[in-house]
DNA sequence: CAGTAACGCGTATGCCATACGCAGAAGGAG
DNA sequence: CTCCTTCTGCGTATGGCATACGCGTTACTG
């Protein structure tokens, strides 16, 4: 049900926060975080804020989990009615969206620029990692479409910028880009499923892992599943690694991986 | 809120699929998909099987997607009524694991024996691309923990049995398999948010391509985003890549990444 | 000072998962 | 053969959710 440009005759006829006006074809939320969007004056002040409404559901969300905001739970946090969220918001999406904006923050300042491309497209996967654990409910925000708020684009620009002399085509930069965000958000994915996973069964990470361990030796048959009964039998099982290893470890690959395609194009 | 092991003294006072029985751990459904759960033989006989259940769940999300799948769609395309199906099943969560088990299915036939790490590998991560593709809506499905279903840890013993031959440690060998899914996972995650996008837009892929570099182009000041207004510029933004290749792309990257390990390994 | 546009919000609709308990079926125990 | 236990399907109810619609009100603009 996309938004149609109806600019209806007469009367109110809906929220505010509709219509596509036009200009750039995004949600007009979505144009506040461009910085576009001149206040209307003509209507009563208005009480609230986009930028309020935005923080309090990123605390929710932080305290409770994405799943915990809803537009009611938002509007009692900041003291109003459900429906008047919808003056600035035309869909919860687009809350989604503002939220993940604001949580994702401006990349961090730009290495020295003598800096190889391998030391700042690691520090930005870094950098990205650490946005992700620290907001782990972002994670959970179902991807819409192709990143176009601001620090979306800035993060975009910042990897860009770490391939500038790499050699590699404008079609292998957005792969490389592409492969190693992708990198990170499964990590951090996988981190965050696994933390639910114990949070969920109330008892530590290595008594769940056990658990799990016990529960598949005793479901699967050693003869079907050799290679697993085996991994099941050695210690790896029952101790968790360092995550901050486990990242690395995969980075580390993956860079490798990039660097063997850049030294053929150099 | 797990299930209790509550063992009610009378009456009913509840759903049949409810209890973790002691033995595993684990929801009776899912111990159902390992083959285990003998019938009990006593009140009438079932109208309803788990299969049918799940298969009509399946049959929905192919043709609408997951969020289609609702306990009372999936009943009424059963003929039978919404609370049914909680005699088979103790909540949604379980109905998505077994559609995920059931259309996953077991991985494709070993490969040769002489083949190389590589190549098994690589068939691995394309069959798994192929059952991702198939049944995109699975990727909405929330990883709730370590795969626990038959069908799923086969796809772990396929995987491991791979690296058999690599030299590697145990704990290696898992994060190589880790990185290798996730990396199919995340491609297949992002062609799945395309093409919902594309298809929430009504046009063609290159129509939104275009719509989005023109829009980013009017939105993204170039003094602050040089390198993502260079690629703006070019036609990188307005020729969509033949999917297979992009993926084919990134696991090159990988797995050469993977082989400098195992090389110095060996 | 009238008109108009934007505001906050009450109400209503139509989804959703699922708790609870009843009535009837079918096998096992006596 | 009868009764009792257990399991079946399911009607009903609860509490949650997003959001459409329109009312009364506010505050600026002409």
């Amino acid at each position: 049900m996309a938004a149609h440009d109806s600019g209806s005759s007469s009367g109110d006829g809906g929220s505010g926060a509709r219509g596509t006006r036009g200009e750039t074809g995004l949600p007009a939320s979505i144009e506040a975080a461009w910085g576009l969007r001149e206040r209307p004056s003509k209507g009563p002040k208005p009480g609230l804020s986009l930028d309020r409404i935005v923080e309090a559901a990123v605390g929710v969300a932080a305290a409770e989990g994405l799943s915990a905001v809803s537009m009611g739970r938002v509007a009692k946090e900041l003291g109003v009615s459900t429906m008047s969220l919808y003056r600035y918001v035309a869909a919860k999406d687009e809350l989604y969206i503002l939220m993940q904006e604001a949580v994702v923050g401006l990349p961090p300042a730009p290495p020295d620029p003598g800096t190889g491309w391998r030391e700042a497209l690691a520090a930005w996967a870094w950098a990205q990692r650490e946005v992700f654990h620290r907001n782990l409910w972002v994670l959970r925000i179902p991807i819409s479409g192709p990143p176009a708020t601001p620090n979306s684009v800035a993060w975009w620009e910042r990897g860009l910028t770490a391939l500038e002399e790499t050699g590699l085509s404008d079609g292998e930069k957005i792969s490389v880009i592409l492969l190693v965000s992708g990198y990170v958000r499964n990590e951090a994915l996988l981190t965050a499923d696994l933390g639910a996973a114990i949070e969920a069964s109330g008892g530590s990470p290595e008594e769940l892992l056990r658990r799990y361990a016990t529960t598949l030796k005793r479901l699967a048959d050693p003869a079907r599943y050799p290679a697993v009964a085996r991994m099941l039998e050695s210690d790896v099982m029952y101790e968790a690694d360092e995550p901050d290893f486990e990242f690395g470890f995969g980075l580390d690959r993956v860079l490798d991986g990039i660097e063997i395609l850049i030294r053929k194009r150099g």
